[in-house]
DNA sequence: CAGATTTCTTAACCAAGTCAATTCACAGAC
DNA sequence: GTCTGTGAATTGACTTGGTTAAGAAATCTG
């Protein structure tokens, strides 16, 4: 059951695949900054405005694969069950996340996971845009949460927000962190449960019950 | 009591200011997008390299008034009086910036620092600049609270540092928008106050204390 | 003032991103 | 199957941010 598009969509799609399959490929050989986009369109058999057609800057090129994990958190908590509060329900997905080995945890010792992990992170420009995708999780977050929080002050929906996309992505950190040292995602999981059950207590809680203070 | 100089530091240091006052004076009137690093270089008399010598991008010559404030929050933990613990710290120096309308804090109605602020927070390439100051200031201060936590987890002063960097962050957000809005920073203060109090006392005793759930 | 050193300018260059005009290829109707 | 309109691709030129090399100018040391 194919989705109903002419030849002209299928075309496009696999243009656009092409273009960032190819431009990932070199990047991870030579280094993003080592590649120039006419580089990638040449090597694509595309012009360079055709390139950027379809993807608005170079970075896009490799981070629209982020691009999905916008909403994630917001419709995780404007989605859960009833009865489920919005905390749980992220927290939940978070675990389901490590379970799953979802490279957004951080938690993925796949070769090429690794390879791109390391191409985004060692490159500040790449950073810089996934920090913006960050960003936009973090509105929609608040968005949600705005409705899922019995708070009589909306900033604590804001704020929730922005605890919980630090708190996940430094999570994602200190387990990319351990993978990047040489042990295997199966060999982590259990101490990246434990941190992620850590974290949440931590935002539930606060310091009060995680840390006594010099 | 002149800092002991000679004539070149002194001619660098005027060059530097009078470059960026020319910059921002260009932006304010035009916008950053509209204004070319050629167009200020010309204006400030200075060639191509020589600004590119004194400010790394063109973004720099707006955000490198940010550029102290990197290490302001992991200063406050390091430095605190002994006796007082590092969130009591970060709390009651938000607290000072509130009181004395420190531009950071977002309380400020002042004109120029109101234009200034919307010529950063209205240009997405500066927006970007300055997360990475802040992602600089949440290093910092995860390392300096490191020493000041009596944690067993290492991990929860990363957490804890990207959950003080977020509520600054969002806090002088809200009170920003307030001002835009068109009230005083006198009129605003004390919701400024209670906010950081309730924000503050989300870190500490997180949502348990806070906001119950639906 | 003379010599050493740092800084500035000039001019050319590279890469990201945009634009206008033209050409190409698919879609739908006959 | 051919015609025709439309969306997409190409070409080539352009703008802007940022860098580099060589030489000129200004500052510091003596």
């Amino acid at each position: 059951m194919n989705a109903p598009m002419g030849l002209r969509e299928r075309k496009k799609q696999r243009t656009r695949e092409t273009i960032s399959d190819t431009a990932i490929t070199l990047f991870l050989e030579h280094g993003f900054d080592q590649v120039s986009v006419v580089d990638i369109a040449a090597v694509a058999e595309v012009s360079k405005p055709t390139l950027f057609k379809y993807f608005p800057t170079k970075e896009d090129l490799v981070v629209h694969r982020f691009a999905d994990h916008q909403t994630v958190s917001s419709t995780v908590v404007a989605e859960r069950p009833p009865g489920v509060s919005a905390i749980d329900a992220l927290h939940q997905h978070f675990l389901d996340g490590l379970a799953a080995r979802d490279p957004i945890t951080g938690l993925n010792d796949d070769e090429d996971v690794l390879a791109f992990h390391h191409l985004v992170y060692s490159t500040p420009s790449l950073v810089a845009r996934v920090s913006q995708y960050l960003a936009q999780a973090e509105e929609a977050l608040a968005q949600a949460l705005v409705d899922a929080l019995d708070s009589d002050r909306e900033i604590t929906a804001a704020l929730l927000a922005g605890q919980v996309i630090a708190t996940e992505r430094i999570l994602a950190s200190v387990n990319w962190q351990r993978i990047v040292a040489g042990r295997s995602a199966d060999e982590v999981y259990p101490e990246a449960v434990a941190d992620a059950d850590h974290a949440y207590a931590l935002l539930r809680q606060g310091l009060a019950g995680a840390a006594a203070q010099k």
